[in-house]
RNA sequence: GCGCCCGUAGCUCAGCUGGAUAGAGCAGUGGACUUCUAAUCCACAGGUCGCAGGUUCGAGUCCUGCCGGGCGCGCCA
């Protein structure tokens, strides 16, 4: 960062001399792919040789030469190619970003969010089945967006919003019910649409056969507080058969709403997500949030009435038609609901939000961002990433999804199978609006061969490097100058200079919102650990010096895999364990 | 028909605000363990960046039009 502005200074002086001032020209650095082109490079020659009528190189030659800077901040200054100027840091630099890693300085400064408060809301699936695998790659994407805006200062919030209202519960405590009575042989009509999964004949068979322990248990489980909104239904399954058709459905409802998001919740903690809150669709029904918010609409004058509906004026705000808010018959819309939702969430203080949604829902977008700057809310504060699916694979076919079928494969299956490191590795190397094949064969078969090994075995590997040292007797001491001043091997170098990236890449990954910029930060530090390692004897008794200030190039590389790990929700081992 | 996303090596995908010879993993071939963990390393092979135009010093990246695939276009949630 320092650095950058020390190049830009440096380019100052021999531009003036050509007539060119900071306000004519905007100086554009970049770190070039190939290290043979230095650390930093500048087009500036090739920006001005047209306006100047002058050749490129010529021009670069006449910069490069009126440049004076530190030789120990940066150690050349080359043309190349058709009129390139390279830089190339010097020893000095490099030694001082690794003690700002060491001592913790460089994350302090990209620590610049000043707590801003941001939710981010992600999964909210629907209570009606256990967490289908598409919510893994959502899981993984907000958990870690959340953890990188921590990172760089930012007060971020992790949410999920349970939609515990509307008909999609009542059709599910209507297919519990219906399963129930086919085994107590009072068969009712299987509700049309109702949801065909396994799983809710295993929970009516687990009513019939526990009775009332069943709706104890699961009344156990919402001890915790952001859930205190789920009360069990009175009385047992036998009782609700006997209430009229409408009150029954409504236990029967109660009593699988506790125990899905019971296991959605211990999904979700297996998989390393933990949420600040809980958000139930209900709380807005019964605190006439709703209704409120349709007043305030109201009010904006983007509302009218037409066939006995209230609609909102969405095409206003860039949406293709106008939308209905209230229905003739006073139900409100899950639009509106979902409206509501988000003026609350703005109301309690946030000054950001950011929802994940699923490709099929991107054309709810300008609908929503309408109804938001109607509710008088700045036009960016909400702001939708879009998850591309993820196609699962087997036996080389796609599987077809479908929740009320019942077919799908689960968050859990997911991880019986691959595990959740591996899970979660893959997710976040592809970045959100990929489209991501995820072969389930091969992830089964290969988890052993998966990237996410490699890291962690780098991890592993510096560890038992550091044991065998401690073991040894040679000093692992702290990091400091004299011995990062003696790294002189290549890799060495190669392995140092990505090291000091850590920030910059944080920093992108937060504000891109691209966690996979993580992944393959961390794999390209793993690959040169290991070119490291096999390139370096690292304990050497004949060089004490030497061996101690591998160490601590070791010592930094296991702190910033692990920091990087820790952010994407994966382990960091001090050891591996067998293979299979 | 309209809108959004994608099309890069045999497969799955990277490629940061346009930059120099397009990368990684897996799969393939051939090497490297009496030495700090070989779940590693090295080398080789593999490409009309879907196609065609355009913008410019320079395009995988930006614009337009096609082709191909996914998703959406409800008073469902």
């Amino acid at each position: 960062m320092m650095i950058e502005t020390a190049i830009r200074n440096a380019l100052k002086e021999p531009l003036e001399k050509l007539g060119i001032y900071e306000e004519d020209v905007e100086i554009e650095l970049e770190k070039p792919r190939d290290r043979s082109h230095g650390d930093y490079s500048t087009n500036i020659a090739l920006m001005l040789a047209k306006r100047l009528g002058r050749k490129p190189r010529e021009l670069a030659g006449e910069l490069a030469a009126g440049i004076e800077v530190d030789r120990d901040l940066i150690e050349s200054v080359e043309i190349a190619g058709p009129g390139f100027i390279n830089f190339r840091l010097g020893r000095g630099y490099l030694v001082s970003r690794l003690m700002a890693l060491h001592g913790g300085g460089a994350l302090e400064e990209i620590r610049t969010g000043g707590d801003k408060r941001i939710n981010v809301e992600f999964i909210s699936a629907n209570p009606t089945g256990p967490l289908n695998v598409v919510s893994a790659r959502a899981g993984a994407f907000g958990m870690t967006l959340c953890r990188l805006f921590e990172a760089v200062g930012f007060d971020a919030h992790s949410e999920y919003y349970v939609n515990d209202a509307g008909r999609q519960v009542t059709l599910l405590g209507a297919s519990l019910r219906a399963h129930y009575m086919q085994l107590r042989g009072r068969p009712v009509d299987f509700p049309e649409d109702g949801y065909k999964g396994r799983y809710l004949e295993i929970m009516a068979g687990e009513l019939l056969e526990q009775n009332s322990k069943a709706v104890e248990e699961a009344a156990k489980a919402f001890d915790n507080e952001s859930f205190q909104r789920i009360t069990a239904p009175k009385g047992n399954a036998e009782d609700w058969c006997e209430l009229d058709e409408e009150k029954s459905i409504r236990s029967f409802a109660k009593f699988a709403l506790m125990k899905i998001l019971g296991w959605q919740r211990e999904t979700c903690k297996r998989f390393g997500l933990r949420f600040d809150t809980w958000y139930f669709e209900s709380e807005l029904h019964e605190t006439k949030r709703v209704e409120r918010t349709f007043e305030s609409l109201k009010k904006s004058g983007s509302v009218f009435e037409e066939e006995g509906a209230h609609w909102f004026r969405s095409t206003e705000y860039g949406d293709e038609k106008d939308r209905v808010l209230m229905r003739a018959d006073g139900r409100p819309t899950y639009f509106l609901a979902d409206l509501a939702y988000h003026h609350h969430k703005f109301q309690r203080g946030f000054e950001h939000a950011i929802d994940y949604w699923g490709p099929d829902h991107h054309g709810y977008i300008p609908r929503m961002q309408g109804g938001m700057r109607a509710l008088g809310v700045q036009e960016n504060w909400l702001e939708v990433e879009i998850l591309q699916q993820v196609r699962f694979l087997e036996d080389g076919r796609p599987i077809n999804m479908a929740k009320r079928q019942g077919k799908f494969v689960s968050m859990d299956e997911l991880m019986d199978e691959v595990g959740a490191d591996v899970a979660k590795y893959i997710f976040l190397t592809r970045k959100p609006n990929s489209h991501l094949d995820f072969d389930l064969d091969l992830a089964k078969e290969q988890s052993n061969e998966n990237p996410v090994f490699y890291v962690k075995y780098a991890h592993a590997r510096i560890c038992s490097v550091l044991r065998k040292a401690e073991s040894d007797g040679y000093a692992v001491e702290a990091p400091d100058r004299d011995g990062l001043g003696r790294l002189d091997h290549v890799a060495e170098q190669n392995l140092a200079r990505e090291l000091i990236r850590l920030p910059e890449v944080v920093v992108s990954a937060a504000t891109a919102r691209e966690p996979h910029r993580l992944t393959s930060f961390v794999t390209e530090l793993a690959a040169l650990y290991h070119q490291f390692y096999t390139q370096c004897k690292i304990l050497d008794a004949e060089d004490r010096p030497r061996s101690e200030a591998r160490l601590m190039l070791c010592q930094l590389t296991r702190n910033v895999v692990a920091y990087v790990l820790e952010l994407i929700g994966v382990d960091a081992p001090e050891r591996m364990g067998e293979k299979e």
